[in-house]
DNA sequence: GTAAGATGGTCAACGTGGTTGACGAAATAG
DNA sequence: CTATTTCGTCAACCACGTTGACCATCTTAC
C-alpha cells in the first residue's frame, strides 16, 4: 500500500504543479507584456506553424489532431491577430497559414520570458539538479510522448 | 538566448511529458481492468468526494471551479455509474454525491495501478533520484499550486 | 414569528478544444 | 480522361469550463 513518505508518492502531481508553476509564470508575464490572450495551446501551435508557414492539416499532424481541430484553433489565432491565411498559388486547394507580426512577437517574448523562468530554476536547485531531474525524465519517457522538435516555446 | 544543450531547456515538456506517461499508463491498465471510461479528471473527483460525500458546491470548492461545473462533472459520473446523489434529510436543499461500489472499485484499483507504476520508476530511476526530483520540485512549487491533501489518486 | 439574507441546486447561454462524418474542389496517378 | 487522393470546410456532437439568473430552503436578526 502507498504511503505518503514513499518515493514516487507524489511524483504525478508534483510533475504536473511543476509544469503548470512554468506555464502560469510564463502567460501571467507575458500577460504584463501585451499579450493576455494568449493561451497555453496557443503557443505550441503558434510554434508549430513555423517561420515558412505551414498549413491547416499539417498542422493537424504535427499536434496530433485532426485537422478541423487544427482548422478552428487557426481561426480563433487569426481572429486574435497571431495568424494569417493566404492563399497559395502553387495549389488552389491550400491556404498556407503564417505568423504575423503580433504573433512573432508573442514568440519572441514567451521565449525571453521562458529564458528568465529557466534562470530561475537553475538559480535556485543548482544546474546540476535540473539537468538531472531532465536525464531523469528523458528515460522514464516513451519516445512519442516527448517530441522536442518544436523547442523554445513551451506552452506559452 | 536558449541553446538546447543549456540545463533546464527542455524541462517544461519533459515534465509535461512525464505526468502524460504515468496518466497514460494509468489508463491503459484501468481500461483493461474493466474502467475504461474513468478519465483523468474523474479520479480527482472521485477522490474529492471521499469515503463519507459531499455536496456539489462543497466539491467545486475543492477543485477549484464553479458549483455548477462539479454539478455537471457529477452528472456524468452518475451516468457512468460511480456516484450517486441521495437527499440529505436534514437539509432539503442540499444533494449528497456518495461514491458507489463501481466508484470504490475504480478508486482502489487505480491506486494499486499507481503503485505498480511508482515501483517501475523507482526501479529504473533509483528511490534516491525519484527523491530528488519530489525534493526539488516541492521546492519550486508554490503551495496553492501543488496541495496533496488528496493523495493516493492521481488523474486516475 | 416574520422579514431579510445566505446557501444549495439547477437552467440557460456561451467559450474552448477536441471528435467523426460528409462533401466539393483541386491536384495527381493510371 | 478517369479514378483516387488531398485540402479545406460544414455540421453535429462531446467534455469541461465559465457567468448570470432563479427558486427553494435554511439561518439570522429583529
Amino acid at each position: 500500500m502507498a504511503t505518503p513518505d514513499r518515493p514516487g508518492f507524489a511524483l504525478p502531481l508534483l510533475l504536473l504543479a511543476g509544469f503548470r508553476t512554468l506555464v502560469d509564470d510564463l502567460h501571467a508575464e507575458l500577460a504584463r507584456q501585451g499579450h493576455p490572450e494568449l493561451r497555453p495551446a496557443h503557443g505550441f501551435v503558434l510554434q508549430a506553424v513555423g517561420p515558412d508557414g505551414t498549413t491547416a492539416s499539417d498542422l493537424g499532424q504535427r499536434l496530433g489532431v485532426s485537422k478541423q481541430a487544427a482548422g478552428k484553433t487557426v481561426d480563433r489565432l487569426v481572429a486574435l491577430g497571431y495568424l494569417e491565411r493566404v492563399d497559395d498559388p502553387a495549389d488552389a486547394r491550400r491556404k498556407l497559414v503564417r505568423t504575423t507580426a503580433t504573433g512573432r512577437d508573442g514568440l519572441h517574448r514567451s521565449a525571453a520570458v521562458f529564458d528568465e523562468l529557466r534562470d530561475r530554476w537553475v538559480a535556485t536547485l543548482g544546474a546540476d539538479r535540473v539537468a538531472a531531474i531532465e536525464d531523469d525524465l528523458r528515460r522514464m519517457v516513451p519516445a512519442d510522448v516527448f517530441r522536442l522538435d518544436v523547442p523554445g516555446w513551451f506552452g506559452g
